[in-house]
RNA sequence: GCGGAAUUGGUGAAGUGGUUAACACGGCGGAUUGUGGUUCCGUUAUGCAUCGGUUCGAUCCCGAUAUUCCGCCCCA
């Protein structure tokens, strides 16, 4: 038997990886007071097509369809907001204290062709927060990701913004750059052609055509805002500027998903080898989500962040997330397994991270086993033992051997141990 | 969806159309059966991604499939 195409297993030092990470954006979102979010990681089809756009690549030729034994159309999810967002509805919490925080983490899926970095059953973080129209909001979810990537001691990372503007003016815009690129659609590549008719905003961000005189002349995004989104945008660089955070303003940046108005950003990590895959996080602003998959009018920013990539990021950094637990004891039984299996339970209930031989391994053996464990102390349980309730302790370190009373077994280690074992 | 390159044990890998598939690491066992992390010895792939084909004979040649990696599209 085989994975599918574009899963991986998660254990060893992933396992280590992901858990740690969780933790680490745990505690930042709590600095937040953001509020954890878990929905399904299967929709409602429609719900996908709603949010992110049937004109997207994502839901045109990505998605996972299937039909359940009830007759439902559903789609495992290609991303998290639109989830997010029809929990906020279904729940009505747009009635309750705004703005509201949300994060998740968890599984994604989206039919893709695999490369480093880049999976059909991948992992995201993301973070939403809905009903501030505020530009405040749109600079603190840039910077939660910036102070994140701080954090974890990821440097070299590049901020890009852009914005679409509010509903009228992208439509202006859109109208524009149709008019504009119309009698030059012969010269433009067939991916352009094609984006001319379903999302005209992507022309712009063609890699091919990037050299064209014709890409270069197009009409911006900016000329084409009216006062009030200008006016947002301009304070969402200010309030940027007043966080301390460098970016750079990309009038190419559209994003694939649809909901998106107002702010957009992408942050790019400036690693060697990741190619295409070098976007870490991105996200925006969308007021107008909410209303169209059927709540009230509420605005949302957000965004989302690859675990795969940000991982790969770290590896080549060398930065490691923190080291794997490891027991602090370890019991060597000398044919007195079913004492040593008490014992460990005993110390186990007592809070203290154990770990014995099951293998019946020879008394060297375990000496090794009990090494590569890295453990603090061992203890050993043989006839002598038993038979005067006294326990051989070995620090593993200073190799100091102890003789400790059964009744003072726990006293002894919750002072050698100290602050080192968790209650 | 398109183009290209790979695929040998737990890991890193060498290798050949023909009896036993190097070497290293790791694992397990042992070197006076209650005290180790060094050293030494032994052992560790009935098999070279899978399925077919060519051949007297294929891990090595050919084809298909699968997976991985790279590029494009797109995205996190």
């Amino acid at each position: 038997m085989q994975k599918v195409k574009g899963t991986y297993d998660i254990f060893g030092d992933k396992s280590n990886d992901m858990i740690n990470f969780r933790l680490i954006v745990q505690a930042l979102m709590d600095k937040y007071n953001a509020k954890y979010f878990e929905t399904p990681i299967f929709e409602y089809s429609k719900l996908f097509h709603r949010s992110v756009g049937e004109t997207t690549d994502i839901v045109n030729k990505e998605t996972y369809d299937f039909k359940d034994r009830g007759g439902r159309d559903l789609t495992l999810r290609p991303e998290g907001t639109a989830g997010i967002v029809r929990s906020f509805i279904e729940n009505k919490l747009y009635a309750s204290n705004l703005p509201l925080k949300a994060w998740y983490m968890g599984p994604m899926f989206r039919y893709e062709r695999p490369q480093s970095g880049r999976f059909r059953q991948f992992y995201q973080f993301g973070y939403e927060c809905f009903g501030s129209f505020n530009p405040m909001m749109d600079a603190e979810v840039i910077s939660i990701a910036v102070n994140l990537f701080k954090l974890l001691g990821l440097d070299n990372i590049k901020v890009n913004i852009n914005t679409l503007g509010d509903f009228e003016s992208r439509e202006n815009y859109r109208t524009a750059l149709l008019d504009y690129f119309k009698p030059h659609l012969e010269e433009l590549c067939d991916d352009c052609k094609n984006r001319y008719e379903k999302n005209p905003l992507r022309i712009l961000d063609c890699k091919r055509d990037s050299e064209n005189e014709i890409m270069k002349n197009a009409p911006k995004m900016i000329d084409y805002l009216n006062e009030e989104s200008k006016i947002h945008f301009d304070k969402v660089k200010k309030f940027l500027d007043d966080l301390d955070i460098k970016y750079e303003v990309n009038h190419k940046i559209v994003r694939g998903l649809d909901y998106y108005t107002h702010t957009v950003f992408e942050i790019e990590a400036d690693i060697e080898g990741f190619g295409s895959q070098n976007v870490l996080a991105a996200g925006g602003r969308y007021n107008n989500l909410v209303q169209n998959i059927g709540g009230p009018s509420v605005p949302g920013v957000g965004f989302a962040l690859g675990l795969e990539r940000l991982l790969l990021a770290l590896e080549k950094k060398n930065i490691s997330l923190g080291e794997e637990v490891n027991p602090d004891l370890y019991i060597i039984s000398i044919d007195q397994d079913d004492k040593a299996f008490s014992l460990s339970n005993y110390l186990r209930l007592n809070g203290f991270n154990t770990e014995m031989d099951y293998m019946r391994r020879n008394f060297k053996s375990n000496f090794k086993v009990a090494d590569r464990l890295n453990v603090k102390y061992i203890i050993i349980v043989g006839e002598e033992e038993v038979n005067k309730k006294i326990l051989t302790v070995k620090d593993n370190n200073t190799k100091d051997e102890y003789k400790v009373k059964m009744e003072d077994l726990i006293s002894f280690l919750d002072k050698k141990l100290g602050d080192n074992h968790e209650d």
